[in-house]
Formats: C-alpha cells, structure tokens, sequence
DNA sequence: GCCGTTTTCGGCCCGACTGTTTTCAGTCG
C-alpha cells in the first residue's frame, strides 16, 4: 500500500499536536509542523524522490533526522516516535486541543487533574463546577467552554472564498465609512486566495485606533465582542464567521499588510531574513536599532530584505522566498489574461440561459470566444443530449456564428466518462466538434486503480480535449475520488490534451498543488467557469486565485490564447 | 529539530489581548 504525501504531512503534524501536548520544546515542534507544509506542498511524491536516490534533507527545514523519518513514513507508512506518543497521549487531549482558548497547558490540567477521558466526562466537570477550581480557570473559560461543547462541539467549519467575499465586501465598504478610517483592506488567507477561510482579517489605517475598533464592533451583523483593544479586535457575525481587526496608523500600511497576510510561514521566514540582517520586522516598520527603515509599502518590506515583491497567493513558503532570491518568481497569470471560457452550458440541457444570451454575456466580458459545452446524454438528470440534440445544438451554434455576433462561439460537449473509460458519445459524432471536454460524474468509489486507468483509458480516445474537474471533489460536501494524479498529469502531457481548473467557487478542481505539478510537467490548463447561468461567468476570478496559489503563469493557460493561437492547439487533440 | 560570513552550541518572529492574577502566563494570530 502507497503512502502518499498527504499522509505523510498528516503523521507529521499529529506529531507535532502529541509534542505540543508533551510541552515539548516549541522549535522542535515547529520543525514537524514545517515538515509538514514542505512535504504537503512538494510535486512530487516523496516515494519517487527515493527512488530517484534524492537526499531529504536538502529540502528546506529538513536535516538528518526528519529525512530519516520521512523516509520512513513513505516506506512503511508507520513511525515508532508517533506510536510511542499515541500510546502516552489520550485521544481526547488531541481533541480538546482544537477547543477555543485551550492551549497544552490547560489540556494537561484538564486531562490529569480532572481526569477527563472524553467530552462528555469535560461536560459534567463544568457543570459540578470542578473546572472553575483549577489553577487558570475562571468563570469566562467556563462558560465558554460549556458554549463550545454545546453548540458544534468545537470543529470550526472553514467557509469557501466565494461566501466569505459575500460577508466581507459589505464590511470593508461599512469600515471605510467610518470616520478618521483611511483605508480597510482584507488580509489573511483570504487575500491569498486559499480555497477555504477560517475567519477574516481585515487591516485598517486610521490615526487613532479606539474610534476604529468602536466603529468595528458596532457593525450590524456583530453577534459576539470576543476582544477589543486599542488596536486590535475579534468578533464573531452572527453568520458565526469571526472576523479579527487590526488598526494601525497610515504611515505603517505595508509592514502591517505583509504581517498580517501571512502565511504564518511566510512571516516567519521574512523575518528570520530580517534578522540575518540586523533588522527588526513587526508590525509597524523594518527597524534598525531604534530607527524605522521602512514599512509604508509591502514592496519597501520585501527590499529591506533583499527581495522584490512577493504576491500574496504565493506567500506559503513553499519556495517563493528562495524564488524571489533568484530573481526566478513566476509572473502570475492575472483575469484579464484570460481571452475566452471553455465550458459553458445553455438551456439546452441543465443551463439556464440561451446560447444567444451567453454570447451576449460573454462579448460584454471582452472575451474572443466561448465554447458551449452541454451535457451528454449519460447525464439524464440534466437532460444531457444524446447525437441527434447535439447536431441541432451544432447546426444552431454555425447559425449563431454566422451572423457575426462578435464572439467566436465555439462547439464542444461535456461529456461523461463512462465506468470503463468509453465516451458517452460515438467517436464520429464528437469529430464534428471543436473541443471535447470529458467528465467523471458517476462511480466516485472505484479503487485507486480502477479510477485512474478509466480516465487514461478515456484520454487516449482520438477526441479527447479537456479533462474537466479532474478528481470531482465538492469542497467541504464530497471529497475527491481517488485517483493517481501525477499520472493523470503524465499521460496529459504524453497525449497532448489539457486538465481543467474548474473555477466553479464549490469545486477549484484542480488544487494549487496539481497546478504546480502540471505546470512542471508543461501540460497546459484551461481555467474555466462551468457556468450553468450567464453571472457565473464571472466566476472565473476565483479559478484565477487558485491559479495564481499554484504559480501558473499566463504561458501555462490554454484560456489565455487567443484564438488563433487557441484553434490549432484544440485541433492536435481532434485526431 | 534545524541551522551557521558572528556560531557545531545556542539561538530560533513578534506583539496584543484576556483572564486570573496581584505582576503575568497562556493563547492567539
């Protein structure tokens, strides 16, 4: 049984947890954690970089030893040091861990001195009033304690990009209002465009912070003050998002951007740099001494370390800084690159407008072309067509075209990839189109095995184009099924066909870390909207922010050629 | 546990806020 770096990067940091709950030190602990975002970022399985003979410790925040336990891990899948701590820890402890305002220290306290084996035993403890008795609990860790425990049982839920920008426009237009506010910016992982967020975090400039923070915590929608400072503050909506605010003054703009944008990582690598150079990065300023250097811009930041600007999607530390050091960081690719979207539905199957009525969306977008691509007849729920409806479908789009509507209308299908990797429609009829581009809508549950040799199976099929969604994941609803990326991407690059990032705000299938693979493999993306009504279309912003995450560049998108470019490369597929 | 034109030992990013204290530990980002 493969062990692959997903769960490489899980063994890593249920290490780093079981350590944290040890008091061990917290470097150690660091380096675990690091471990594993480097091994979760990689693109490449670590099961292949052995056998290639590549020495571990040569990534970056991995020595002698970690190597050796990785290795490890990808061989056997098991590590003593991680049984060894399983076996000393209760499980429960890891869970209390994840509470709100429970630290190791207070999950030690609460396991060993009330001797509490799982959340009901925490339960009764509250209520006979046994946790206010210990030494650095009080009331307030009581009661919010009790309201974790009772409301969802302490698993935040991470709210996908697309509903977050729903709660944070109207917030940022509300906190820019105020007065004596300059400017209010989100920051955080929803400026890097993570797929998910966890809260927000929102940065304002204003000359004096308290008027700021009042203002804040007077919004309509606040449910909860859970902190309120001089500068900074946290609230919780009553949507239950948590929204954290910092205010600083204008002058500190950038260096209280860079920090608060994150990635955690990210910072901390910045200002190890910092450090190696005698400066002092917070906040409020690169500081030499006592004397501020810089700190107004995020570029004036990035300089004081001998760096040019980093984009905030790329701020992982996943190898931009040691990019940005060699002059070697990726132009991303930006929305307006993109020329056209490649998947689109009408009404003609599970779409609601007309084809006339995309067009006209799509050339209000500025873009060349559009390709319609309905459902195939497999897909009965939505109406799919079968050859007959798609040659009418054909017929229509010619007539459309011919009428010059100002958008090159382009003919395509989604179709389904059947169990055993035919295409739901005959070769001969798919000949007629311009594009095909293929879907896996049913069978999620096929072994590893199975699943993967029924997509290369489908790819090899002479019209093959696009392979959409490519592992069908639904974030948050269905996970991805399982299927051998690296050599999906591979056989892609082998036959010549494109992957789709799905930009669908639910789906971002591809995942930056497939994109980064493709892109190393020099398999083109088709960033692309699966729009089932004309506004989605605009959706495409977040594929681009997926995008952007996986360091794709506007060379690597097949979207981000015009048409004449575009005509030839979809017409090497049709063969 | 990692790392090294100060170092193979002794550092490791840095600050704000809360709650429980009676001057600060713990937690969070």
């Amino acid at each position: 049984m493969p062990v692959h770096n997903p769960d490489i990067a899980q063994s890593l940091e249920s290490i780093a947890d079981l350590l944290e709950l040890e008091g061990a030190n917290p470097f150690r602990i660091r380096a675990y954690r690091n471990a594993a975002r480097v091994v979760q970022g990689l693109g490449t399985e670590i099961s292949v970089l052995l056998q290639r003979g590549k020495d571990l410790s040569e990534l970056p925040g991995i020595g002698k030893d970690l190597a050796g336990k990785i290795s490890d891990l990808a061989r056997t899948g098991h590590l003593p040091l991680l049984d060894r701590l399983r076996k000393s820890t209760p499980a429960i402890a890891v869970e209390l861990l994840k509470l709100p305002g429970l630290g190791p220290k207070r999950v030690q306290a609460i396991c060993h001195d009330l001797d509490v084996h799982n959340l009901e035993q925490l339960h009764r403890a509250i209520l006979d009033g046994r946790l206010r008795e210990l030494r650095g609990f009080g009331p307030a860790a009581e009661s919010r304690l009790l309201q974790a425990l009772q409301t969802r049982r302490g698993v935040p839920q991470r709210l996908k990009l697309a509903l977050a920008e729903s709660y944070v426009t109207p917030l940022i237009a509300y906190l820019k209002a105020a007065p004596g506010v300059d400017t209010a910016i989100t920051a955080g992982s929803y400026r890097r465009c993570q797929e998910t967020v966890g809260d927000i975090d929102i940065l304002v400039t204003a000359k004096s912070g308290p008027p700021a923070v009042k203002h804040f915590t007077r919004y309509e929608e606040v449910g909860k003050v859970t902190a309120a400072g001089d500068t900074r503050a946290t609230v919780v909506l009553r949507s239950g998002l948590q929204v954290d605010l910092r205010v600083v003054p204008p002058r500190d703009y950038g260096s209280a951007l860079q920090y608060f944008t994150g990635s955690k990582a990210h910072s901390i690598a910045i200002r190890r740099l910092g450090q190696k150079r005698g400066l002092k990065i917070n906040e409020y300023g690169v500081f030499r001494g006592k004397k501020r250097i810089g700190g107004t811009t995020e570029a004036e930041v990035y300089r004081a370390v001998g760096l040019p600007y980093i984009e905030p999607e790329l701020r992982e530390n996943r190898g931009e800084i040691e990019a940005a050091a060699a002059g070697k960081l990726p132009k991303l690719v930006k929305l307006e690159d993109l020329r056209g979207d490649l998947h689109v539905h009408s009404v003609a199957t599970d779409g609601h407008d007309t084809i006339r009525q995309l067009a006209t969306v799509g050339r209000a977008r500025g873009y060349e072309y559009l390709a319609i691509t309905d459902h195939s007849r497999r897909l009965t729920v939505a109406h799919g067509l079968d050859p007959k409806r798609l040659l009418k479908e054909i017929e229509e789009i010619d007539r459309i075209n011919a009428g010059k509507p100002g958008i090159a209308l382009l003919k395509g299908i989604e179709v389904d990839i059947l169990p055993d990797g035919k295409l739901d429609l005959p070769d001969d009829v798919l000949g007629h189109l311009d594009l095909v581009v293929a879907s896996v809508h049913g069978q999620f549950n096929l072994s590893r095995e199975k699943q993967t040799e029924r997509i290369l199976r489908a790819m090899e099929r002479p019209h093959f184009t696009i392979l959409s969604h490519p592992t069908g994941r639904l974030i948050g609803e269905r996970e991805p099924y399982d299927v051998d990326m690296p050599r999906i991407i591979r056989a892609a690059r082998d036959r010549g066909c494109f992957l789709e990032l799905n930009a669908h705000p639910d789906r971002l299938d591809l995942t930056d870390i497939h994109c980064r693979m493709a892109k190393e493999a020099g398999v083109l993306i088709s960033i692309a909207s699966d729009t089932h009504r004309a506004p989605e279309l605009a959706n495409l912003r977040f594929g681009v922010g997926q995008a952007r995450r996986g360091w794709i560049e506007k060379n690597d998108v097949l979207n981000a050629r015009g048409l004449a470019e575009l005509a030839p490369l979809l017409r090497r597929t049709m063969r």
